[in-house]
DNA sequence: ACTGGCACTCGCTACAGTCGAGTGCCAGAG
DNA sequence: CTCTGGCACTCGACTGTAGCGAGTGCCAGT
């Protein structure tokens, strides 16, 4: 396929008023708005060239052009130059972000200024459990069969869950569950932990081996299996916002595939490196977004990624701007872990 | 006004026809739908007298009537019949919150329960801290200068803050100062801890005395002041259901109001008495909910109310059965949290 | 290879006309 | 005094027609 320079040029135009606009784009607007050196019928051409390669398309005859899925993705790989951030933006990002106390807040206050920032969804994952290192196991005893096992992890999650013992316990014995799932367990990776903890129920003395059974379960429950991620989101307010012109028609779909954690995960859990990732309208793997893009990137401290995060929008989106912030802030946040 | 009890029972009628179908309800189509028992000339005049009195209204002329929030207000006050639960419903209730786990489990499940069986937005306050009362604090050393402050209430909320210590502080003076705090904090409402706290610095040793204030200031953050609230909320997709009819055209306004935390203790977070409210469009007080009805009431173990929940949907929604599932939800919830 | 011109397409808007659901009112019956 | 049947009226929804104009595709000319 013959894509000169002008071609790409006018894909690049129509992108980039059809996203100011929002209304298709004809020949015409587009010569007086862009300086491309030709005339309307030339630029016809070349339309007529770009839509038979699948790149725009008309929604009705008589009617401008209209990038696809496709002119998105061409535009994104090779014609939007990034967007620096400006400095006001930078400022804004390590003032909102600066004042953190915890990690729950740093992820409350990424994902809000990601949903502010970007004016859309936006999607931020804990630190994985997965990718974390367990830091320290406490057990508090709240009633005689009842303990509150506490685990902190290395990425600054904190963990905890009760565990309902088969028979009472006495403080002593507590103390020593602890220590000994201390030792056993401080400093390996979660994702590590099964063995060791089948182990712990080998070597521990006869008396204590039921607490230790059951505390183990529960353990390896919230180590491992249940609800190991968490995720905030912000910002679907946004959704609402292109008069329901974008995503033609029904924020239904949408919606829902927000509300399921596994969704969510899918969209920005996936990230081995710290690549950023955009996926438009139809590559997205979730029938509920074909409609949608997202823009997505690991974060974690350095170069180690310990979790993902994100922005969803309509395939007609400002990318580079998107893909600038959404880079800036998971720099900042990541050094920001790094700091602990 | 005379409104007698034909009047009253035309209202229902209206009521009931209008939410099953969405569609303004003629005369003529109610005497054929119901057992009213007279002619639609007759129903006719009752219509006019309930228009003149302000409890429904015609969209335009010549078109059926409507309901307007007076009219519900006076359904749910005097028409409506409570529509007992089937047993399959309150057998799915216990079924799905049995399994709990956890008091984030028991919130988390309620709110999908919620979102689930009313097909609205519902949402679920976690037990109040104000109405709570310390069961145990920990301090959990991760560095020379940092700990790690787990607070567990006996409503079986769990709260967990970082504090960054101004010098490196020995083992032994986390114990001292863990035990100080239990002595002094164990067993007190949280909202009358601020002068103990205040008295824990005054009363410890010189050498403790520059920790214990750090340690002070993060308790009183966490115990009062910061997102003392927490709030768990399902459903929105449910919000894009009635074809955007419902909510006069955009989801917006009410988008926006679920963000904000703020908004939705408003909502379900200021019942006092166990009873349950209904606040039906204008009668919100947020403007971004004029189009919405909340059906809300507090819950808690045994009579004592330790937090609320609610639903939210349009003005034209089933208020019987919505009343009914709020209240049963809520008096599982309770239930379950008794047993702890 | 680019440009100007021209005929053509087709969605959008406005307007007129018809249909019918639903109403308000009134006179008469119970 | 209340209910009913009848009747004229209103007005939104729908249909069909016509004109407008943005935008296109194609072609001949430079």
């Amino acid at each position: 396929m013959g894509l000169d320079d002008r071609k790409l040029a006018v894909l690049r135009a129509i992108v980039e008023d059809y996203v100011a606009t929002q209304e298709p784009v004809g020949s015409k607007a587009l010569v007086e708005r862009h300086q491309l050196g030709v005339s309307p019928a030339t630029v016809r051409n070349d339309m007529a060239v770009l839509e038979e390669e699948g790149f725009i398309r008309q929604p009705h005859t008589s009617a401008g052009r209209v990038p696809t899925d496709r002119g998105y993705r061409l535009f994104v790989d090779r014609l939007s130059r990034v967007k620096p951030l400006s400095p006001a933006e930078r400022r804004a990002i390590e003032r909102f972000l600066a004042g953190a106390v915890d990690l729950d807040d740093v992820v409350h206050r990424t994902v809000r200024l990601l949903a502010q920032l970007t004016r859309q969804v936006a999607v931020v994952q804990y630190p994985s459990l997965a990718r974390s290192r367990v830091r320290h196991l406490e057990l508090v005893p709240i009633s005689t069969t009842r303990l509150m096992l506490v685990m902190i992890a290395d990425t600054g999650r904190v963990e905890q869950r009760l565990v309902e013992m088969p028979a009472p316990i006495l403080a002593d014995d507590v103390l020593d569950l602890r220590r000994l799932a201390n030792e056993k367990l401080v400093g390996v990776r979660l994702s590590e932990t099964p063995p060791l903890v089948q182990s712990l129920i080998e070597e521990c003395t006869p008396e204590l081996r039921p607490a230790m059974t059951t505390l183990s379960t529960v353990l390896l429950e919230t180590l491992v299996e249940r609800h190991e991620e968490r995720i905030a989101l912000a910002g679907t307010a946004n959704l609402a916002r292109g008069g329901l012109l974008d995503f033609h028609g029904s924020l239904r779909p949408i919606l829902e595939a927000l509300e399921e954690e596994v969704v969510l995960l899918k969209l920005i859990g996936e990230v081995e490196q710290s690549t950023l990732r955009v996926r438009i309208g139809d590559e997205n793997e979730i029938d509920n977004l074909r409609a949608a893009s997202v823009v997505s990137t690991g974060y974690g401290p350095g170069a180690t990624i310990v979790g993902g995060m994100g922005v969803l929008g309509p395939t007609r989106m400002d990318y580079p701007g998107t893909i600038a912030t959404v880079r800036a802030v998971a720099r900042y946040v990541g050094e920001l872990l790094a700091q602990n």
